[in-house]
RNA sequence: UGGGCCGUCGACUAAUGGUAGGUCAAGUGCCUUUGGAGCACUUUGUCUAGGUUCGAAUCCUAGCGGCCCAGCCA
């Protein structure tokens, strides 16, 4: 297993000793102090390919291959494929390009399907050993007699069939000759166990289903508690992480693992990531892309690695923010802005600035000359001397961002306004000397004048402004569509409903804003689909695959954050 | 109300019987040709009650609180 190393990562690679402990690590640790797996660390990533991947995912595939890269050790893909009713290719095939895309690599790739065969091998051991019996008991009649949380379960009555007759009955089952839900076959464990999962639990089901991967070869199905162990088990799988809810599955886990005899895989598990705003459930999410709620599984709004890679999340930000959450076994909900922080972090260290302008308001310098065009110098990123500089065109009409001026300034307010100078970034100073109006009294045009002797945005005389904007060239801009997203939810727990309603009813009307007529600097006409940039003073931002020649558009991955903003809400909002 | 797991700043997480620390968030100041970034500083924490111990966030007991389990889903 290795990491792909991306741009930048120079130097990254923060040193072990630096790394927080988690238990998980402490276990593998002591593992190889105690040479109990001969110093080997072997992982597996194993998603049932039904949907796809999110950033919960993140975790467990950051973890999965994390650890054993630590230690030198080998990760497997491997696709939880028992339900064939659930499964599709192309969930396989986008579950590869996500873990790829987050920058790993797998050692082997394997399907719990290739081992079918060997599953059905073991059943057939199982039953002639006397643990495993074929049940003609309806689901319903299985859960009456599966007993309840305090009360323990009744032993079926085809619990003591014979070896020969259950073998008789699954081979059979296995032939087609039974329909569906007619019976199953079940580990004969014991029907009191507080545990529910021991009370004789169903290993395999009759479903004449296709399979994405074996066709109609098979009409039974093993079960994931029967199926995941012996996986682990044959890929020689020492260390098996997963989360939470399948501790009490874990009993069972080694229960199979016992009886065959096989290679003990043990099982760890962890809390899942659980973040604030977001939904991270395969199922509901499947429901927003099925009913239109999003655009798509890889819409930038939703919590899916190909959601957050459109949208312009980097794989080192993920990364990033997985090592720094940690990893134990409280139940608990990061903060989404945890993410933001690493995303912006990334963000900051790699993406050119550029000028564009969302909602334009017309600039017309009066003392500038009418047909000059200025070439001026403008650094690409001020973290990165390396990245450069570029000229952007200058002229007598420009555009500016409609926030960055007010006719009547609030305290504090710092950009432009009646009488005022500030700083056109890359470009000279400009003072205000009049505004122009619709017949709605609303400010279309604003008349300014500049001081030739500030060229580039110093003034000789040494002269402070208190703001500085952005702007674009009104003759050479270039227009795009520019998509700003909030959050799906705006609860910080979306599935805190109301009685009577669902999450579906927490979602934010609002989460997609679409700005059309949007001004960029020139040096965009050219940005290239996923290319990530930070339009100054606003935030960063990313071409969309929608783009079309002559008309960019991009998602806005993140604003940077904004302390005027904040002030102004402390004044009691926009005046 | 049976079983399992878990309780450390607002959030996440470290301290492995010996100085309660880090990151995010929040706040203050400095700096600034991005009200960005950066730098410095600050606030707030061991669920409760007993016990063991020279010493407890850590071990024990009880209580309280949270999460998970009654699919022929994973």
């Amino acid at each position: 297993m290795k990491t792909t190393d991306t741009e930048a990562e120079t130097g990254t690679n923060a040193a072990p000793e630096s790394r927080p402990s988690n238990f998980v690590r402490d276990i593998i640790l002591d593992d190889l102090k105690t040479n109990k797996y001969g110093g080997r660390v072997q992982t597996r990533f194993p998603p049932e390919p039904n949907g796809y991947l999110h950033i919960g995912h993140a975790k467990a595939i950051c973890l999965d291959f994390g650890l054993a890269d630590e230690f030198h050790g080998h990760t497997n893909l491997r696709f939880d494929d028992t339900n064939p009713e659930k499964e599709e290719t192309e969930y396989v095939d986008s579950i590869m390009a996500d873990v790829k895309w987050l920058g790993f690599n797998w050692d082997g790739l394997f399907y719990a399907s290739d081992y079918f065969d060997q599953l059905y091998e073991w059943a057939l051991k199982l039953i002639r050993d006397g643990k495993a019996y074929v049940d003609d008991l309806s689901a319903e009649e299985i859960r009456k007699y599966r007993g309840t949380l305090t009360e323990p379960g009744k032993d079926s009555p085809y619990r003591n069939r014979s070896v020969e007759e259950n073998l008789d009955l699954f081979q059979r089952m296995k032939a087609g000759e039974f329909p569906d839900g007619s019976r199953v076959l079940r580990a004969k464990i014991d029907m009191a166990s507080p545990n529910l999962n021991m009370r004789d639990p169903v290993m395999y089901r009759i479903l004449h289903a296709e399979h994405h991967r074996t066709g109609n070869k098979w009409c039974i199905y093993p079960m994931y508690d029967y199926a995941h162990g012996q996986s682990d088990s044959l890929e020689k799988v020492t260390h098996s992480m997963c989360t939470l809810e399948f501790e009490d599955h874990r009993p069972l886990y080694n229960w199979f693992i016992q009886q065959l005899g096989i290679f003990p895989s043990q099982q760890i598990e962890f809390d899942r990531l659980n973040l604030t705003h977001t939904l991270l459930s395969k199922r509901k999410l499947r429901q927003f892309v099925q009913e239109g709620r999003v655009r798509g599984w890889d819409d930038p709004r939703m919590p899916t690695l190909s959601g957050i890679r459109r949208r312009g999340y980097t794989p080192e930000a993920i990364r990033n923010f997985v090592a720094s959450i940690g990893v134990s076994k409280t139940t608990g909900s990061i903060e989404l802005a945890m993410l933001e922080h690493f995303v912006r972090e990334d963000l900051n260290k790699r993406a050119p600035r550029v000028m564009a302008v969302l909602r334009p308001l017309k600039v017309v310098i009066d003392n500038y000359p009418q047909n000059q065009v200025e070439e001026m110098d403008a650094v690409n990123n001020p973290e990165d001397p390396a990245a450069g500089s570029r000229k952007v065109p200058f002229s007598r009409v420009l555009y500016i961002e409609q926030d960055d001026f007010r006719e009547v300034p609030p305290p504090k307010y710092f950009r432009l306004s009646p009488g005022r100078e500030v700083r056109l970034r890359y470009g000279y100073f400009v003072t205000c000397t009049s505004v122009v109006k619709n017949d709605k009294g609303e400010v279309v045009e604003v008349h300014c004048t500049y001081d030739p002797a500030t060229r580039g945005g110093n003034a000789p005389d040494n002269r402070k402004v208190k703001a500085t904007i952005h702007w674009v060239s009104a003759a050479h801009a270039v227009d795009a569509e520019v998509r700003i997203y909030e959050n799906l939810f705006l609860k910080a727990d979306p599935s805190d409903v109301e009685e009577g309603q669902d999450v579906l009813d927490n979602l934010n009307p609002n989460s997609l804003e679409v700005v059309t007529s949007a001004k960029l600097e020139p040096s965009l006409a050219t940005a290239t689909v996923g290319s990530r940039y930070q339009f100054e003073r606003l935030g960063y931002f990313s071409v969309d695959p929608d783009s079309r020649p002559g008309k960019p558009v991009f998602n806005r991955t993140i604003a940077l954050k904004d302390t005027w903003a904040k002030v102004e809400r402390k004044q009691g909002g926009k005046s």
